[in-house]
DNA sequence: TGTACATATAAGCAACTACTTATATAATAG
DNA sequence: CTATTATATAAGTAGTTGCTTATATGTACA
């Protein structure tokens, strides 16, 4: 592996909320809504997040009617590696905002 | 392991110059003149990134003479997790400049 | 002791990051 | 169609990062 291509990939996960939103889809995927709530940012920040992570191709999304489901990309080359720092994390402690309500 | 300890292990990780050290430091202890040479930045700039990964655990130092010598901390709790990514990494392609020689 | 060499520290700076708010786009329900 | 909900994009910004040059500290040897 390139060593700008790991720099890349470290870089994407040295992210304290990257780290916990996928952290929150080791269990299965999440819309944006969802994972909005999880954390304690914006919708557009977790909408960015997201598409870093996609652009690194360590997640998938897929859209069904309005939502659009983000999951972790299994086929990674870094996968099984992704899955080991994930389970050095401690289960989401959830730090929602009140304001914050579930997508209807 | 605390989501904040992980992040600052990745993004101590997630940087260019300090995975070709640390890919260097693989082989065996170096001091820092001998890392000075592999990279292409200034001895400062080595230095800097040597103590921050220190700070990390992540290596140690030695002092031995006038030299002080650096190594992988083999007892850092992820250094398993380490050596598989520098495994990941080709073999250092030596980047010198001209101007600098091996210490003397 | 003084000079040379190895390393560390300080200060400054351009580039990047992770957020924010405001707004645009996309899809569905009524 | 219009309104509502979900998501994306744009623009701005404070804080961080990785380097630089200049200088200080530490060690050894003549």
């Amino acid at each position: 592996m390139d060593i700008e291509t790991l720099e890349r990939y470290m870089k994407t996960l040295g992210d304290k909320s990257r780290l916990r939103l996928l952290k929150a889809l080791e269990e299965g995927p999440l819309c944006i809504c969802d994972l909005t709530v999880l954390l304690d940012v914006s919708q557009p920040a977790v909408s960015q997040h997201m598409h870093r992570l996609k652009k690194e191709g360590i997640v998938l999304d897929e859209r069904r009617g309005r939502w659009i489901y983000w999951s972790i990309n299994a086929h990674h080359p870094q996968y099984s590696l992704l899955l080991d720092l994930l389970k050095l994390l401690p289960r989401q402690t959830t730090t929602c905002r009140e304001e914050n309500n579930r997508c209807k």
